[in-house]
DNA sequence: CAAGATTGACACGTCAATCTTG
DNA sequence: CAAGATTGACGTGTCAATCTTG
């Protein structure tokens, strides 16, 4: 691991961990659900039936099908989504936003996007905000090809 | 949020899921022991002494002082290190790494690192590594300077 | 048997309350 | 009272086991 590279890990752990621990304490503290709750409401909203395969949902926000399935049942109990057994292929499920859930994310939204811009945005360049960008991207991808050639580990999840 | 920005959000958003549980399951499958852990071991590791203020510990790794603590009493009790009260100011501590501590470290980081740069580093161009590295100190010089400016909160921790 | 999803036990992290020292 | 640190209760996420469908 050469200078720039530790330093790189070593910043990103620092930087992720207070970023993350600083968004989880806001939307906590105006809105009452943690981080992941509002990732999935939010990916709802922008679905065109508001509605989303679990198995889909959990490849784009990198969540493991467990903690989605965790997630969603705490969220359906609280009435913000309701499941739906896919008819065509029994062994998927939907998860469809309810009003409530539709309400809840817009009351959310707001103060959480004026967080992670106070925190995260604000303090890069334009040219910064890119590069982040097209990191996470090449990060992505890179993993996506590796699921793909590697399938030597059973089901994590 | 622009296009561009809400994009850097979104992948960072999934990137950091997909990064952390990647590295997390790692060390848990191979050393037994989480992230965190690994990461006051190998901040230990680099001290003088070996030895380091745990008020100190928690702003450089970006912890709350309350998760630190929890870390600690459990690394504690597994005889990784141990804690000292300084003397000249009685309120303080010290974490301080004990030969099982060090041995700890040693046996989890080559793993640890391989797995770092094959799920982060590989990804990326030595220009983009430079880059993540200035994004992440831009974001912790600004919240840093945040922390100064506004003292509103009471102790988070 | 594999894929999609769920469940239960357990570990980690958060908040709020508490303790001790300056 | 403030700062540093600890503790307990509780919520979330992980792993392993299980269930159902193709």
């Amino acid at each position: 691991l050469t200078e720039e590279q530790g330093t790189a890990w070593f910043n990103y752990r620092r930087m992720s961990n207070l970023v993350d621990g600083e968004l989880e304490r806001q939307l906590m503290r105006d809105s009452g659900m943690p981080n992941a709750y509002y990732a999935i409401l939010t990916m709802l909203t922008l679905q065109p039936e508001h509605r989303l395969l679990l198995k889909e949902m959990a490849r784009r926000l990198g969540f493991s099908q467990s903690r989605l399935s965790h997630a969603l049942a705490r969220m359906e109990e609280a009435g913000w989504l309701l499941r739906e057994r896919c008819e065509t292929n029994r062994r998927s499920t939907y998860a469809v936003l309810t009003d409530a859930g539709r309400v809840a994310q817009a009351a959310a939204a707001p103060g959480h996007v004026a967080a992670v811009r106070e925190t995260l945005l604000d303090a890069l360049t334009d040219e910064q905000v890119r590069q982040l960008g097209a990191i996470c991207a090449a990060v992505l991808a890179h993993l996506a090809a590796r699921a793909q050639t590697s399938p030597g580990e059973p089901h994590p999840g």
